[in-house]
DNA sequence: GAGAAGATCTCCT
DNA sequence: GGAGATCTTCTCA
């Protein structure tokens, strides 16, 4: 599997933009039992004191900091007592923002995947954002990494190129801001968490 | 320090 | 299709 690390640079601009351009870019988790590599097929996009549905609309907390820090930086948060979601952090440092990675479909390391998760098929590994940070095995230790240096968990751009239809809806679980079409996902990917 | 809500998943009916 | 699980974080007193 060859392809090249993202940059810090990539990772500056606002959240719809990277969210968009994450799709089809691949998430790769090193751990000392081997390498899973993943391909985003559906993310949504969060932003600061503008969007009521972000962590960070009422300013930084102990929580919410990394949205605050460096592009490229891995946001991972804890949720519902069961569940972790991770998220990128876009944009300028000191202007918060996010990309939650709501779906990936794994591609490598398949057999590593399974023995996180209790599930048979491939599709159910990895179709929702809580889902996919089992199967990679991505915990709040992972909170604040930097994707961009972290050996253990980076991004990167896939050699070959394959075409990709993007679709834009309203944001999934949240209760305001429904009207901004800041969800995104893969047309046609089987690994979307919703239609 | 207490109470409530939460960017979800899984099991059970 | 519905509700329980389960616990962190924030808000308010």
């Amino acid at each position: 599997m060859s392809c090249k690390r993202l940059k810090r640079g990539f990772y500056s601009k606002p959240s719809p933009n990277l969210a968009k351009d994450l799709l089809g870019k691949y998430l790769v988790r090193q751990t000392h039992q081997g390498r899973i590599t993943a391909r985003i097929v559906e993310v949504e996009a969060y932003r600061g004191s503008d969007d009521p549905a972000s962590h960070a609309y009422t300013g930084m907390t102990a929580r919410n900091r990394v949205m605050f820090g460096k592009p490229g930086l891995a946001y991972v948060y804890f949720i519902y007592g069961n569940h972790f979601c991770i998220n990128i952090k876009a944009g300028r440092e000191g202007v918060p923002g996010a990309v939650l990675i709501r779906a990936v479909e794994i591609i490598d390391g398949l057999d590593l995947a399974f023995k996180n998760r209790n599930v048979k098929s491939t599709v159910e590994l990895s179709n929702g954002p809580g889902k996919l940070t089992k199967a990679l095995d991505i915990t709040r230790i992972h909170n604040g990494i930097d994707l961009t240096d972290s050996p253990e968990l980076f991004m990167c751009d896939p050699t070959v190129k394959e075409p990709l239809e993007i679709v834009a809806t309203s944001r999934i679980g949240i209760k305001s801001a429904k009207e901004r079409l800041w969800r995104f996902y893969v047309k046609g990917s089987g690994y979307v968490s919703r239609k």
